[in-house]
DNA sequence: TATGAATGAGTGTTCATTCAT
DNA sequence: GATGAATGAACACTCATTCAT
């Protein structure tokens, strides 16, 4: 009706998405996307086969998304470590605040079935990786980082992005704050963890 | 049968949190709990009215433990600051670890059924905000500590320590971690944490 | 309700039994096998686990049941072999009469499904198998019985009682029975499977 | 794509026939038979309206075929009564060579709807009945035959040829044949079939 | 306390069928 | 003729819950 042609198909990814990534509800069931889609029920199954195919496939976009947009930056040479990392929490925070619930959706589906993990492997040895991490001794070197491994810096990183988000409603009650208090909060993010890590302003982007 | 007279409420509180808590299963079915706790699946409808209680009184409980231990970190007034953040981050991580799903229970529990933040609101007033607040300000002043709102700092500590855990079978994908690593990396953790946060290692505990 | 405590189990069987093997509906739905047996319809799960297991537990029954009366006629030595055979066609017209639909639904079955062939394979070596043959080759080297194998003997056996008991409506149709006529055909039978095979009526039976 | 034109109504009725007469998939979905026909599924509504239609047009189809191949054998009098039957074999087993699986199909289609038996009441007053009693009862005085009615001789017939490939798979099981073992059985079947009516070979075919 | 039996509501999925193009 | 999209009805199955004992 409302949905035509090939637009559905997106249309159901859309509802989906909208649904378990910024809604929160994980175990969103057909019958609700159809309905939020404003679909039959049985549409689903016409283009993506099963719940579960539909699911694999939103995870699989929104982690290729995500790679692609962090390639970009590292890739991107000119830059200095520091505005990589300042790009790289852009990145993360708007996906966070897109898609709140993204992070809790994949812990719970590698939970449930850990073969999924496959999801997040690279076939390509990242040649990024060893300039990031050239560059991240080079800080440490420099005295302007504490000396830290790779990968206890990205953990910091991203968990310091989702957590927050996430938790929207208990931070809220725990530290009484108001939509707007919590909207300024956010706002403050970027910054907050920027210095936590570097213990300086982040550089200004445009 | 196995259970006895009161233990068995026990029994099935205990089973439901190895389930749900630590294995993962968060949709964990009254079935698979009663055939794990060795019960008859009535069983938990008679202690607990409904799976929903259930669920409800298993949050609360962990919520109150965490709570307490917490209160009583900041209640000892002879911790410097530093030493009561490390007491704190040993507190943080020791339930990331005994219960690595716990906070994403409670996140997909409260978007689901947003009323459940009650849970988590004091009634009484904080005595310790004050003097936490205090304290941290002291550290700002004295230079030791780039400035910080005491709800940025503290939902800084809890996402570094969390998300880890929580993302494990991922982190160990991505990073290409074996198992003996991943253990290492979570034991250096707390180190890096509180590097991280004071730039500079935490004092020893017992 | 009606049905209480263990009996319901058996009353399932017999229903699916009667619509399946009897009415011929051999797609039977859960919904039709309980709407029959006034039980809802989870109840068939609770007791088969699925509806596959409850058709595989009535094969299998089905299937142990004639063996069991095979094996006692072919175990009485006492009798002759004309004996035996006679026995051995009351027990097939019987089987069929009862159940006419089971040869059909077996054949379905394994068409569908190959590896339920295994029902039907003895792990014991059948004694009986050599008295058999012996019995059979005695008959034939006296000139009572055409030359045959025992295979070829067995099936057309079977296939003469199944066959018109399957097709009881278009035989009616086809040759202008009516319904006491065709019962007095199939009280006929016995008499011409026995004649056919053997040239001479079948001896007397109690 | 492939079928053009008129040919694609020929196609879907083949390709059916195959899957369900054949291959035994008595409930071949309007898919199945698509996908395997090469065609898209709306088609099979276009060419037959339903598929319960095209089936009912396989079904007609069928029968009228089998039943013009019999009316040929008896309708021409030079044959004895013995190479009548004989030749009546030949098309019987051909058949269920060709369509193991039609007799079971038949079977169960009527017994879901019997109204379907409607298929195989013929209008016309058999002419050729009269001369096949007239045959039977010579072949009977002459004592080649024991007593027997037509309805009885002609399922005695039937039964034997369809049963053995119907069950294929079973006996192969029960019996332990091999393959070519098999193969070899049925080609002795016809003789056997025979022998066991007539108690005498039958005439050479060409 | 504890349990087996029973149920209603809901889940993912399949399928024949229709329709606009 | 032919097709992709769409739908409603049905299906096997699951699950939390209730109840009699």
């Amino acid at each position: 009706m409302i949905s035509e042609n090939a637009q559905t198909e997106q249309i159901i990814k859309d509802t989906a998405k909208h649904l378990i990534f910024q809604k929160g509800v994980l175990k969103a069931t057909t019958q609700q996307i159809a309905d939020e889609a404003g679909v039959n029920r049985a549409l689903i199954h016409y283009y993506f086969r099963s719940r579960e195919q539909l699911l694999d496939t939103l995870l699989q976009e929104a982690i290729l998304d995500t790679r692609k947009r962090m390639r970009e930056i590292f890739t991107d040479s000119s830059d200095s470590f520091k505005q990589k990392i300042s790009k790289c929490l852009d990145v993360i925070m708007a996906r966070a605040s897109d898609y709140p619930y993204l992070e809790n959706f994949i812990v719970s589906e590698v939970a449930r079935h850990p073969e999924k993990v496959k999801l997040f492997s690279h076939k390509e040895k990242d040649k990024n990786d060893g300039i990031f991490r050239a560059q991240l001794q080079e800080e440490i070197d420099r005295g302007t980082l504490a000396p830290i491994t790779k990968e206890h810096f990205m953990i910091n990183l991203i968990s310091m992005c989702h957590y927050p988000l996430l938790a929207k409603p208990i931070l809220q009650t725990i530290h009484g704050m108001s939509e707007p208090e919590y909207k300024r909060f956010m706002q403050e993010r970027k910054r907050v963890v920027f210095r936590t890590i570097f213990n300086e302003d982040p550089p200004a982007t445009e």
